[in-house]
DNA sequence: CTATGAACTGGACGTTCGTCCAAGTCAATA
DNA sequence: TATTGACTTGGACGAACGTCCAGTTCATAG
């Protein structure tokens, strides 16, 4: 969990880090109202003036907090779309990122809520909308890398804008991961997803360039 | 605003849907958290202890205004999605039908951020889950209204379940709101809504039952 | 007109919050 | 080794919070 040491006597910087850590502990398990200064120290096992010798607010504490949130987004945005290569066609290929994509959002219920909790309070808050900006923008450049990769991989060529495509799926991904965490419905989100996969399969123009007739094959 | 006198001296029950519409003043204004006891008596100009007179606890005002949120939203829901009878086809039914939902959400963008903090806060605390999941099957039940009346008005049958076309359609507006409130482009959250409701008109099998070819228009 | 009880008032209570600080501790430097 | 400064401690502070209650007001039933 740590990748520094739990000892007394630690850098600003690293006792920076820890403290964020607890901080995202206890907003990932209790939410971000109940993610008090006292609640991190404890958490952290340190002493309550130690948060406030390390951040100047509790602002700058959350600030930080959302920040490692989206950063900690952006890296599993980029690593955890695995792209299979040997896919035979790009509806497959794009099913199965999907399909990975969910098995990550569905193994951490608590992280997705938090993100939610996260983007409500930027947006209530002037000063950290910027972070919610940068969130989205993370998403959005992994989004686009996961379809141009795979469209080129397969040979073809969207048809429109892949920022526009890519802007689609993480608006469908964000309501369906939103409803699921309500519901509670893993089965029918992974089935709408995968559905999702198969429409952007016709957004696609395949192989070589043909005319300019529209392409006709719609699943579901 | 009031549909009830602000004088003295009120039933208990109008007073407490005065205290609700104070609450939800509140919270559109400044978010959940900022929702206190106090600040719903002075902004519905009542003493502090009449708030406990009229709610056990703070947990059951917000109840309180949680339920009324998700039925305001749900009269919205059955009252705003006007569908256009006089439509050439389904496309341009459904195009209008989501431009006029559209229309009201971005005119309240306070309202939309408060529903979103209201969901969250009810994933937080089980004994409001169920306020959320009501908040989902009324915006459900709203979309599958729309969708099978606008395919019934065409002449045309579904392809798949409505309700599987409802929850992708809810998904994706949630999903495409969430993103407005956070980037605040209206015209690109419009261009997307746009071509979803494009994309729906072509998961249709138009007029009358012909064999069971896939149908063959794109558009976008 | 009187009495009754629902509606309301103002203030108090204890808790928890963010913030702050004087003093203590320890590793690194001179 | 002596000293300096970064790091830590424990507690204090006022503000704001939810909750509670004894007393007051006033419409209305008898």
């Amino acid at each position: 969990m740590f990748d520094v040491a739990v000892t007394a006597r630690m850098s600003l910087a690293d006792r920076r880090a820890q403290l964020i850590d607890a901080a995202l502990a206890v907003a990932t398990a209790d939410g971000i109202a109940a993610t008090t200064v006292r609640r991190v120290a404890e958490q952290a096992g340190v002493a309550l003036g130690v948060v406030h010798y390390c951040f100047a607010d509790k602002d700058e504490l959350f600030a930080a907090l959302a920040t490692k949130i989206v950063d900690d987004l952006s890296v599993a945005g980029t690593e955890g779309l695995i792209l299979d290569e040997s896919a035979p066609d790009l509806a497959t290929a794009l099913r199965s990122a999907i399909a990975g994509l969910w098995a990550s959002i569905e193994a951490t219920p608590n992280e997705q809520l938090l993100t939610y909790e996260i983007t409500t309070y930027a947006l209530r808050d002037r000063s950290l909308r910027s972070v919610a900006i940068r969130q989205y923008e993370a998403s959005q450049a992994a989004a686009e890398a996961l379809l141009s990769l795979a469209a080129s991989a397969c040979g073809a060529t969207w048809l429109c804008p892949v920022a526009d495509l890519a802007a689609e799926a993480l608006a469908f991904v964000d309501g369906v991961t939103l409803r699921w965490l309500v519901d509670g419905d893993a089965h029918r989100a992974q089935v709408r997803l995968d559905g999702f996969a198969g429409y952007l399969a016709t957004q696609v123009k395949p192989r070589r360039r043909s005319a300019k007739k529209k392409t006709e094959r719609t699943s579901r």
